[in-house]
RNA sequence: GCAGGUGUAGCUCAGUUGGUUAGAGCGCUGGUCUGUGGAACCAGAGGUCGGUGGUUCAAGUCCACCCACCUGUACCA
């Protein structure tokens, strides 16, 4: 009858898992995200913002422009119906829930404008994760509501710039690409895909240009025109649709970003490239306005300083959010990065923003422009951890008190009271005492800088030992030039008197850069 | 979503033309070891072979479907 009663008796084991595209974080992330995090405010506050939260929850409307799918509520943001089923969602940045709190408060004394505010924290997307793109990620956010000056894009520009050098990425290694909305809406008007009924294919214009960098002048041609596969070939992978654009108005899209195929890309390189020719086509009075703006901003940052390899005009840039109507920026990492297997990895980029002129006015009735500009922390995180970076080794551990004699227990917890109250992080070994060694193997893997010990004989002197664990791991890879060694044998572990413990162990955390 | 690839212990991987009880290294736990961590030796735990169904006397191995992950691509308000 039961052939295996043993297997299927046993009780079925929960399997501990974790969504997809989400991270657990120890130590030493916690730690280098709260460091970047410091470095990021001290930046923001430097230029005059100050800082305001919101919650991680908004109703769904005021988010965007779209109620959740009937079929598909969690397309792209995660959204779930209240108690009197209102649509709420995560957010997914931080510049909508922004223009939602200052759309509630223009107005009052709690608002003066132009105002200037920055804010971090998780935001939430439910695409695919990849390499350096989570379903739960950190942004730091800074925003400029109620200036209409181009000046507060090009600040936006320059704060990035800063932001990316106080970080420790050296200049050259980032780059800020401005790009203008205005020239490519102007652009998209002149060559006859104006208006409501071209707006689906105004989209895909745009993200074929948006992917100029990855495939090229060919690869862009073929998604403006009648498609492209994206196995390189003709029948090779997946057919991507194309704008279906005539040649002639491929021409004129491409003549945007280079004068000629073959030749470089001139919209690219931080000039700004005015195409001429036809110059009465409808929209190329929007399309000038624009490249008068790069131009304005261009000024701007190069007056202050800001050279070309740190903020640089590039025609191609667009970014994906559909509420920008102005200027737009994006920050990308300028090095290669590979994968722990040696494979290059696109990290995409680490930073962004642009203006949005309609995002607060959409909750009042009168025009309300702002521009804002927000650093991707834990993208910027996995790329700098991917390059080697970050430090991925934790912070010292506490000084382990160890246990000699089970009956004096609460000798030793008064020891890490008084190193506790001398402001040095400590602990008792609390696991069982009975193997010394076991104390030790506790204390260095707890990363512990020292370890205290009192046994009988030292007790009788009114002594404490002290071992040095950094030091005595270091001993224990050297070769061992024998008065060297006895020499840092020593330095390694030594007896104090009781009294001078708290002392002694601040000397060692000092001499080891330990605060 | 689409295309391709990969799924065997916590990790990295072996596993023959289908053939007994699925292995190794590292890691983990315990011991040698109430006077000292990173060494050595010994012992032990840990696997529904990604899942389900099928072919077969017999499936980790062959077939179908599903799932997960990786790469590319698409989407990304």
């Amino acid at each position: 009858m039961t052939d295996k009663p043993a297997k299927s008796n046993k009780p079925q084991k929960l399997k501990a898992r974790l969504p997809r595209g989400l991270a657990d974080r120890g130590p030493a992330e916690i730690a280098a995200t709260r460091d970047m995090v410091e470095k990021i405010r001290l930046q923001f506050e430097r230029y005059g913002f100050e800082p305001v939260e919101t919650p991680a929850i908004e109703y769904t409307d005021a988010l965007g422009k779209f109620l959740p799918d009937q079929d598909r509520p969690n397309e792209g943001v995660f959204s779930f119906q209240d108690d009197d089923e209102q649509w709420l969602s995560l957010r997914y940045d931080l510049t909508a829930p922004l223009a939602r709190y200052v759309a509630e408060r223009i107005g009052t004394e709690h608002i003066t404008l132009p105002y200037r505010s920055y804010r971090f924290g998780w935001v939430f997307r439910n695409e695919k994760p990849g390499p350096g793109r989570f379903r739960q990620f950190m942004q730091f956010d800074a925003d400029t509501v109620g200036a209409p000056t181009i000046a507060a894009d090009a600040e936006m520009c320059m704060l990035a710039a800063d932001t990316m050098e106080v970080l420790g990425i050296p200049r050259g290694s980032y780059v800020v690409k401005v790009n203008n909305r205005k020239v490519l809406d102007g652009l998209m008007e002149g060559i006859g895909i104006g208006g409501e009924e071209n707006a689906k294919r105004r989209l895909m214009v745009l993200r074929a240009i948006d992917k100029l960098d990855r495939l090229g002048v060919t690869g862009v041609r073929q998604l403006l025109g009648s498609g492209r596969w994206d196995g390189g070939e003709p029948g090779k992978g997946d057919f991507t649709a194309g704008a279906l654009l005539s040649d002639e108005q491929i021409g004129l899209v491409l003549r945007q970003l280079t004068p000629a195929d073959d030749e470089p890309l001139l919209g690219v390189s931080g000039e700004i490239w005015y195409p001429d020719g036809d110059t009465n086509k409808p929209g190329w009075d929007l399309r000038n306005t624009g490249l008068d703006e790069l131009q304005q901003i261009e000024s701007l940052v190069a007056t202050a300083g800001y050279t070309r390899d740190r903020i640089r005009i590039d025609q191609s840039v667009v970014r994906g959010l559909e509420y920008y109507t102005g200027p737009v920026y994006e920050v990308e990492l300028t090095f290669e990065i590979s994968d722990e297997k040696g494979r290059p990895v696109r990290f995409g980029s680490v930073g962004g923003g642009g203006r949005y002129d309609g995002l607060v006015s959409r909750f009042r009735g009168e025009p309300t422009p702002a521009t804002g500009f927000s650093i991707g922390v834990s993208r910027l995180q996995a790329a700098l951890t991917a390059l080697g970076k970050i430090a991925s080794k934790p912070a010292p551990g506490p000084v382990v008190v160890t246990v000699f004699d089970r009956d004096r227990i609460a000798d030793y917890q008064r020891m890490v009271t008084n190193l506790r109250n001398a402001g040095i992080r400590a602990e008792l070994y609390l696991g069982n005492p009975k193997n010394f060694g076991n104390q030790m193997k506790y204390a260095d893997r707890r990363g512990s800088p020292c370890a205290v010990i009192q046994g009988g004989d030292e007790k009788a002197k009114g002594e404490v030992q002290i071992k040095d664990l950094i030091l005595g791991a270091e001993i224990a890879g050297l070769s061992k030039e024998r008065d060297d060694y006895l020499k840092k044998q020593a330095e390694a572990q030594f007896a104090v008197k009781e009294g001078e413990l708290v002392e002694a162990v601040r000397k060692l955390l000092a001499r080891h850069g330990i605060a």
